[in-house]
DNA sequence: CTTAGTAAGTTCAGCGAACGAACTATATCC
DNA sequence: GGATATAGTTCGTTCGCTGAACTTACTAAG
């Protein structure tokens, strides 16, 4: 909704349009009159709009609804096959794809290994690949949605320390392989978005994935805080007081990591541990596993607090570790949020996994695209794929210089 | 501009003019064409809009625009009596108002030296009665923006740690007094607002004040970034990894504010002085004076670092001391952020002192009046002052049990 | 001095979108 | 079967923007 450019009639039936497909997916299948009363419009209007598009195909018509008194009202809900989104997560170590319609419904989810290191555009072509064989058509879908462990500014990728990628362009060179949009987005903010396009409306929400680094997403009001380039909420890198290498000092990541766990377990246990492994120790009551995990609470609990007064947000969401070790944490989670809040309504924050584990970032990419779609007033508006593929991004990769 | 409701032709009207009167603003007197050109309405429809302006006493016409070949176009400004606003910085230990209007011209500027801790009421009736000998009548403003130095949520201070104020209700006094519409907001979120609403736009912009403590305030595309509950930025209390007392830790305004840098110089020089005093010695060339300016330095450039990672700012700008040692600090600051920038963009990012000096968080407040006026298409919009004294704001005081 | 050229600003018929009152349709309750 | 209630449609009205034609006011060239 572009806030600087004079609004038209155009821009008023958008807008409605979009409230009306937003309550509708909120609320589930809903009469005419329902959506009216949600959206604050006259059932003339509601008609009307709900008439074109139900030409269009973009709704259908359903079953009758009977609430007692008074006519039953028509149900109507999103036309499964035109409101098609595929999300796609390129991990380090796997892709995990997932399809989804507006009426909340998941189609299918697919995932396989992949070796790390392996170039984005095999990565890319082998989506494409898995793709065509999973749908008869894709041209049929909104979009597809891809979340990649990394920097991303608009549609291309900076840079992914994980994979080791630089100045790729991922949008563009999947557009030219399957002919549909494309959006890319970091994974954490993808995962934060999923969370509150299918959660609760939390505002703002920050999402904290932990693997072996540490990266946070924003979503302020339903929209993706990027910053100018998309390097927000790198906060893993955020540079603390122990002082490590000569020029910089550690940073958070040095102290809540899987590596940070993995290294702690080992020198106190004297044994070579990793996650999974600490975790299934745990259960056998390791007292030096219980101890790695207890640390990582507490770390985790410093660093929600420091989101608190960094943010102030509504709700935090884990995903990663934080999700898969949640059972452990919660308790001394909970309790160091309580020990060290600024304020007190930060010490009851709302801290919690993430509601779809290790399909988040899937699920959020697809969420981008829906949620545009949405924004559109449920208009597929996508320019044809024009090959850009020679012009590359200007923005330059991390410096390696520093760090370790 | 309500993003969860109906648009009806009154909200094209109102955006529309809300795009001419920004455009005013940015581009100072236009005729209507330029304004058409500029916003992108068609003549006819910038003259309707304008002649209603007009009528509303909004703008004036002025002087003949003479650009050489055609019929020369006339100028329209900002009538001065219609479009005033008045900021006000309740700081702790003074009182800074200043008064302007939708020109950018400013109409006065006045301050008052205040005792500490003095009750809040105590200030907003002193501020009322400082406005009453000022201005022959109040209710000319476009209304009173308020900075003060603590959390704000909504139109309520929740706590304010330097004047020790708590649970207070600033708007509903002044409103009471003044009967003029009323804004509150942090001190670093006003001066940040501030800072965009008047110099370039960029975004996003973070606002670090340095004093006693550390704050900052965010803006991005021209609104202020609060958070849930108005404790957004209170990045001074972010926990670092120094452990100081049994329970918490060190937080980054032990290593980074005024107190800090007072308490290393003494401990360096075993000299008791001000920050004040420091600066002086440094004009001497007194080496351990000069040692805590580039320790500063460091620490303030590690910080600008972070919120680097953090929200990826277009744009730091420093106000408090920050600004006042700008001269010292500008060389080593540059180079240590060159040194510890964890993507290359970040090692250049614009940091520069507030334009408007102690003028900033006044200058702030002033702009919340004039941006909500702007939002409205240049409408008062204003509820008259009903008296709402009885009830509290639900929010608590943070928890002084932790933190030295 | 006259005339052509150019740009500013006005007027007005037309269009698109929402509204609201009056209407029809279809159910429940007594 | 009639009263009542709610869903959905129809259509005339209103409102704001548009675009074309027009008026106004100046410069430049002959």
């Amino acid at each position: 909704m572009a806030r600087n450019a004079p609004l038209d009639q155009q821009a008023i039936k958008r807008q409605n349009r979009r409230l009306i497909l937003e309550a509708l997916r909120r609320n589930g299948p809903s009469s005419r009159a329902t959506l009216a009363r949600a959206v604050g419009l006259t059932k003339s209007t509601v008609s009307s709009l709900v008439q074109e598009m139900l030409e269009e195909g973009l709704l259908d018509e359903g079953n009758q609804h009977k609430p007692g008194l008074g006519r039953p009202g028509t149900e109507l809900e999103f036309s499964p096959e035109h409101t098609l989104a595929l999300g796609a997560e390129l991990g380090v170590e796997n892709t995990q794809i997932v399809l989804l319609d507006l009426n909340n419904k998941i189609h299918g989810e697919w995932d396989w290994v992949e070796s790390p290191y392996t170039p984005l555009a095999e990565r890319i072509s082998k989506l494409a690949e898995q793709v065509r064989i999973r749908l008869v058509d894709p041209t049929h879908l909104l979009g597809v949605g891809l979340a990649v462990p990394g920097v991303v500014s608009g549609r291309n990728l900076i840079y992914a320390p994980g994979p080791g990628w630089r100045n790729e362009r991922p949008a563009d060179l999947l557009e030219a392989l399957l002919k549909v949009p494309t959006n890319v987005e970091n994974d954490a903010n993808a995962a934060a978005l999923g969370e509150t396009f299918w959660g609760e409306n939390q505002s703002p929400l920050v999402y904290v994935v932990m693997t072996t680094g540490l990266g946070t997403g924003l979503v302020v009001e339903g929209q993706v805080y990027r910053g100018r380039l998309g390097a927000a909420g790198e906060l893993g890198h955020w540079l603390t007081g122990q002082p490590k290498s000569r020029s910089g000092g550690g940073d958070v990541e040095d102290a809540l990591s899987l590596r940070a766990m993995v290294r702690h377990y080992q020198a106190a246990s004297g044994r070579q541990e990793g996650f999974w492994g600490i975790l299934q120790r745990a259960e056998q009551q390791d007292p030096y596993a219980l101890q790695a995990l207890q640390n990582l609470a507490y770390e985790l609990g410093r660093f929600v607090v420091n989101l608190c007064v960094t943010f102030d947000p509504a709700a935090v969401v884990l995903g990663g570790a934080g999700a898969e070790a949640w059972k452990w944490l919660e308790a001394p989670l909970r309790q160091t949020i309580r020990n060290l809040a600024f304020i007190p309504e930060h010490a009851e924050i709302p801290v919690k996994p993430s509601a779809f584990g290790h399909l988040a970032p899937a699920m959020g990419a697809a969420a981008l695209v829906l949620q545009r779609f949405l924004a559109n007033g449920g208009t597929r508006e996508w320019s044809p794929p024009i090959s850009t593929l020679g012009t590359r991004p200007t923005i330059g990769a991390p410096s390696m210089t520093r760090r370790t």
